[in-house]
DNA sequence: ACGTCAACTGGACTCGCGGTACAGTGGATC
DNA sequence: GATCCACTGTACCGCGAGTCCAGTTGACGT
């Protein structure tokens, strides 16, 4: 319980690994417990079953990325005090975060899930929809910040401006996974914020 | 080989409808051919395999899209001369038709399959890379004309401004997959028309 | 020293699914 | 009447998920 680390998550570390490289539905149990060199007995002995492993992997993988934006923020914000300046500053970092990850990012867990979530019960697809909520409340917060002091020069509707930087972000790994190119994701959002510069103007 | 239709065709439909529903993986053999009723020796005479399957599903799917586009752009090219308006017009289009499923789209192959690409032969994954290509040409070439008689407020890659039309609908799919809504892929074209219109200012 | 409990190991088994192989059949066509 | 296409139907294989369970090993309390 503390040289070989947590069983437990050295299962959901070689678990995410392999299902963010190819799919959850390729990656075998067998494989898991050859990578975290345990028994298949061991396995089942912490995850009744794959469905299990699949919502530990997503609060898991939630909790990271709400902690991550968080801390982006975070740093954002100490670098300027203005709302929209925050906000784009933030964009710029997770933009240069993905563009950072070598071999690009490995593909959003969320997205995965989302179009093969039959095979999932209510528990995950629960997860799924909770967290994509959170990203809406989160950046539609921000905009209302930043329409405390700007106006904006086309109307638009908070929640779905919200919702576009998860729509962008999803979008552009998409297309990543599928061109196989690296900076798809970096240069959507890249654009979005500059969707934000021309759409917010000071209040007068 | 006509009162009921083409067989082939059929299985294409049976399992369109069934992979968009909840996945290629979680779609069995047994399901398609019940419900093409024929029998599974059937099914294996005109799929050798579920990747040929998968490669025919994507091949149909992806030129009823490019007939789709074509007929929206041409439409809205009818409605007005100039390359902005028509573009603006097209989403427009494209975003209402979005709406008009009734249960929400059904989500799109292309990234579907994207998520899952380890099961996919190389053919596929190729099919799947070249589709979107194809759309950031189509959509690339329409920023070209605009560019000719617009400039940009802000300096933006065309390829990239391209890409964000695959990107925000992907990425609204992925959105209305994982919340259970029906108009978040139509609320973001939406948002990206906004950005569109105050991107462009006609040259001087 | 003894019992106990958590954290496993290992093996045997079932089931469903993808895929193979192949023999046979009914209907259209030449 | 022969040929071929488009199947049907059945038998069979291998793999991966999931179940069951008996047994082991080490830490910890009394």
């Amino acid at each position: 319980m503390d040289q070989k680390v947590d069983t437990r998550s050295r299962i959901l570390d070689i678990a995410e690994a392999a299902v963010l490289e190819k799919g959850f539905e390729a990656t075998s149990i067998e494989e898991i417990v050859a990578g975290a060199e345990i028994s298949r007995g061991g396995f089942f002995y912490h995850f009744k079953d794959k469905n299990a492993l699949a919502r530990a992997m997503l609060e898991r993988y939630i909790e990271a990325e709400e902690a991550l934006y968080d801390d982006l923020f975070a740093r954002a914000r100490e670098l300027n005090d203005d709302s929209l300046h925050c906000m784009l500053i933030g964009l710029k970092l997770l933009a240069e975060m993905l563009e950072d990850m070598p071999s690009g990012h490995p593909g959003c867990v969320i997205a995965s899930t989302a179009y093969q979530d039959r095979l999932f019960d209510k528990g995950v697809r629960d997860l799924n929809r909770q967290a994509i909520l959170g990203w809406r409340k989160r950046f539609r917060g921000m905009f209302e910040e930043i329409s405390e002091s700007y106006d904006t020069r086309q109307p638009v509707d908070l929640d779905a401006l919200g919702d576009m930087v998860s729509s962008v972000v999803e979008g552009g790994l998409v297309l990543q996974r599928a061109l196989r190119e690296h900076n798809n994701a970096s240069e959507q959002i890249m654009l979005f914020r500059t969707f934000l510069k021309l759409l917010f103007v000071p209040k007068t």
